[in-house]
DNA sequence: TTGAAAGCGCTAACAT
DNA sequence: ATGTTAGCGCTTTCAA
């Protein structure tokens, strides 16, 4: 069933049918019922292929995931960024199409999906520090918005992020506001720039009380459980080991705890661990109790935003790029006591 | 850069050109080396919707989401099966496209799918018991291929399994050889295929050794950690508690594993937990070793598999559907003891 | 071995 | 308010 098709039975132009259904305001209030109860009637769908060749836009977003980040995949978040996204171009009518990518194709890739068009724009997901993403894309002119941000790019690009830094900084506050002087940082690879920023935070909480990083206490790597596992032992190992651990994600503050299962201690009194809640926190972190919900929430929300603004941005090519900032919710468990032998 | 483009540039027709790059026979291989040097030289890249308008094929295929199992996403097989597929797509040239879908509306979704021609097939995830999708899609015509079973269908489909009662069956042997004899359930939802062939496989062994399934040892919920803590809870405060656990996922054994930790039980002395590899097990279960790789790989495999049996068939309407059993591979963990004040 | 012409199913400028 | 016409960029008969 054609548009063709469909004209003919009803004895009008392929373009009256067209605008019918397109909601174009010249149709007569008549005709469109006529149409839209045929084209109901014989279940008639545009091809979706024709439309996108005549009007040359895919009606597509690009997710392009590096292989090498594979693990971002798994990651939790991933998921729940997707499903806000996805809500968004569903209700816009625009396909989702996940791209991986071996990451020396990254430009050619990009190049290609341009020159392609199968897609209107993309969504760069874990920017580095330097991401030449960036600027590649701005220089193809292929509408994009980053889901965080990459502090050595100068242009001005659209962008979601959370205050990495803000959130770690007042985490790292906390826990010296409850006595602890030794404080662990197990955070992600420092090439990603959120780790970075999170970095920033935790060195800036400290230095405002005088106390200056220990680089000993400050690990990064994957961020699996297994990482968070063995740093934890590693640290825990040390003649002046950590009192308090602060996290850059769920997995690794479940191996962090598992170390602490180990050697017997005790958390939130021999041991404070302290996660943030934005990017990988699905636990009330310490406490028992799962917090699904609110995590999952804020993540779809990035999702949501990042799809919204890159919507808008290709309706309006000319607008200035949106940029976002949401301030993580910390959320601080019952295990995150008083350092051990700290006055109250 | 259009075909036309090139072609003027070269002073070949469009068609002669076309040709070139898709390597039909005929071309003069002198003429193939000057265009496709010429298309490199230039950037040349095809237009995907065109080429797609006038082939007939979408080049792409469907992961259709069902909105109400959005766990599914944060599923961390879900990433893994993904990046499976999306391997075998990429080779092939074609698309993935991630369909989220309301319940109420799959069957108008797939209708709609068909009849837009975006995608060449689909591939059905979590199937259930009676899956009405299966006869659905055969009945429209569109080429899938489900990941799991659907026990209640007879119409023959293409899939690829693993076999899930078989899998429990052995685990359940193995904790009633190590003496166990209360061995709890912990499941997924039933409604759900798989879950349905854990149970029998589970009932399976218990008969087979003269024990009768006590269906207070039997649970089943969504497969979270929160469910896993929580049935465990309800199941070590009864007068007659169970001396083994056997999960039906990474999550809810992480749940079940933080019960005991709550009851200061110990695993593999007071209550074994085991869990099988397949579905979730990311964890060497009940030892304290995770085991991403081997897991992440099989999961991996049946992504693969999926997409390569689906566009076989695309490429082979014809064909009788492929269908794959997996065995699924069981690994116990240090944990995982005899049961207490068995003889050994 | 190459080219001319038609058409995939739709949209959009230009009539009327 | 409706129709005519000409594409979108490619593939694919059919001729040469």
């Amino acid at each position: 069933m054609t548009l063709k098709d469909l004209a003919e039975m009803l004895g009008l132009s392929p373009t009256t049918v067209s605008r019918a259904l397109n909601g174009f305001p010249e149709v007569a209030e008549t005709t469109r019922r006529r149409v839209e109860a045929a084209a109901l009637a014989h279940g008639y769908r545009p091809n979706s292929q024709a439309r996108r060749l005549a009007t040359g836009r895919a009606m597509a977003i690009g997710h392009v995931i590096p292989l090498s980040r594979q693990n971002e995949m798994l990651n939790p978040i991933f998921g729940d960024f997707i499903a806000g996204a996805s809500a968004v171009y569903a209700t816009a009518g625009y396909d989702m199409v996940l791209i991986t990518v071996a990451d020396a194709d990254q430009s050619r890739a990009y190049r290609a999906l341009r020159a392609q068009g199968n897609v209107d724009g993309v969504i760069v997901q874990g920017p580095r520090a330097q991401d030449s993403r960036i600027a590649l894309l701005s220089d193809l002119g292929l509408p994009f918005v980053v889901h965080g941000r990459a502090s050595g790019v100068d242009l001005p690009y659209a962008h979601v992020d959370v205050n990495s830094a803000r959130a770690f900084e007042r985490a790292t506050r906390f826990l010296i506001d409850l006595g602890h002087r030794r404080i662990a940082l197990v955070n992600g690879l420092e090439e990603m720039d959120f780790a970075l920023r999170r970095r920033r935070g935790f060195e800036r909480a400290l230095g405002e009380r005088g106390l200056a990083p220990d680089p000993h206490l400050m690990l990064s790597g994957e961020m699996t459980e297994a990482q968070g596992h063995a740093a934890a032992h590693r640290l825990l190992a040390r003649h002046d080991p950590p009192t308090a651990f602060l996290t850059s994600s769920l997995l690794s503050a479940m191996g962090v705890r598992r170390a602490l299962w180990d050697l017997g201690l005790k958390m939130g009194r021999d041991v404070s661990i302290l996660t943030h809640d934005d990017e990988l926190g699905y636990f009330r972190n310490g406490a028992e109790e799962p917090i699904f919900t609110a995590t999952r929430a804020s993540v779809r929300a990035a999702g949501r935003r990042c799809a919204e603004i890159l919507l808008a941005q290709i309706a309006e090519p000319g607008a200035p790029p949106v940029t976002e900032l949401m301030e993580a919710v910390l959320v601080v468990g019952a295990s995150t006591g008083p350092a051990p032998g700290a006055r109250p």
